[in-house]
DNA sequence: TTCCAGGTATGCA
DNA sequence: TGCATACCTGGA
């Protein structure tokens, strides 16, 4: 695939977005587990080389939608630029891009994120999918792919503590449950207005703003989301608060109303340089 | 061994 | 409605 850009593989699959992807030892290559399918994928300037365990003629398409390839970055990046005065977190991370990913998984996996480090999510997440989803064999590895909600749902909480998902199990048992029972039909919510797919998210348990937002960003394209987790609160107080504890729901508002519908390209740029660069952050004493 | 980071649920005022 | 606290795990 040629031309891509701007476009920075290692942004887009470390930033904390999504937990099936690692790099290849001693090389550049990222592998990822995606719907059920296992994707190569190596960076050379603008050209993505992709090889897969996925066979169909439609392959290509769904790696272009995944990534997001026909959305105009450059002009978004420019906009935050322009608008919010995103200078260095856009330059720190330009490339970056949000994910159009299965809203399944992307559930499960930031109920298992709530108070947890990126390591153990994605230890977690793996463990969940060796334990219960299907084997993939691909240059000959054998990867798992993410289990349905009907196989979690018939689990018990005990068991689904050997993966190490702690005090969620509860919680991801319940939402599969209802996702299986379909009180929630998450496919559905990607076609509903933002505050109502929100409201029905919030139904879920082990689900609350901060996930419910992070679902709604990076797998129902919905952009005016905006997950509010700790290094975004710091960054937003820092920025816009004069360093004063403000409460969620304020930075909630503000950010709905100042940023629209860039809000979650804003987080993602933001999120991603406040937590690798707090200290420069935090040094420099001005926007970033 | 102890402390810490990280969101949600729950109970109480 | 707002506040305090418990909940797990792994790493420092």
């Amino acid at each position: 695939m040629e031309n891509v850009t701007p476009f920075n593989l290692q942004s887009i699959t470390e930033c904390g977005q999504a937990f099936r992807w690692h790099r290849e030892e001693g090389g550049a290559a990222y592998v990822g587990v995606v719907n059920s399918h296992i994707y190569r994928v190596l960076q050379k300037g603008s050209t993505l080389y992709i090889t897969t365990s996925n066979n169909e003629n439609d392959s290509r398409e769904f790696i272009k939608n995944y990534f997001d390839i026909d959305t105009d970055y450059t002009s978004i990046e420019n906009r935050l630029i322009r608008d919010f005065d995103l200078g260095r977190a856009v330059a720190f991370s330009s490339g970056n891009r949000i994910l159009k990913q299965d809203p399944w998984e992307t559930t499960i996996s930031f109920i298992i994120s709530a108070n947890n480090s990126i390591p153990n999510i994605k230890r977690t997440i793996e463990n969940i999918a060796r334990a219960y989803g299907d084997p993939i064999e691909f240059e000959g590895r054998i990867y798992c792919s993410f289990p349905e909600p009907e196989k979690l749902a018939g689990l018990a909480e005990d068991e689904l503590r050997n993966t190490r998902c702690g005090y969620r199990a509860r919680y991801i048992i319940e939402t599969a449950r209802m996702v299986a029972g379909g009180q929630v039909n998450l496919y559905a919510l990607k076609q509903a207005p933002t505050d109502e797919a929100l409201k029905k998210l919030l139904t879920l348990r082990g689900v609350g703003r901060k996930v419910a937002d992070c679902i709604l960003l990076y797998s129902m394209q919905k952009y005016e989301a905006f997950p509010i987790d700790v290094w975004i609160k710091r960054a937003m107080e820092r920025i816009y608060f004069n360093g004063e504890e403000t409460p969620l729901s304020k930075l909630q508002d503000f950010a709905r109303a100042k940023f629209g519908n860039l809000a979650g390209f804003l987080q993602h740029y933001l999120f991603h340089y406040a937590r690798c660069c707090w200290a420069d952050f935090e040094e420099n004493k001005e926007e970033p």
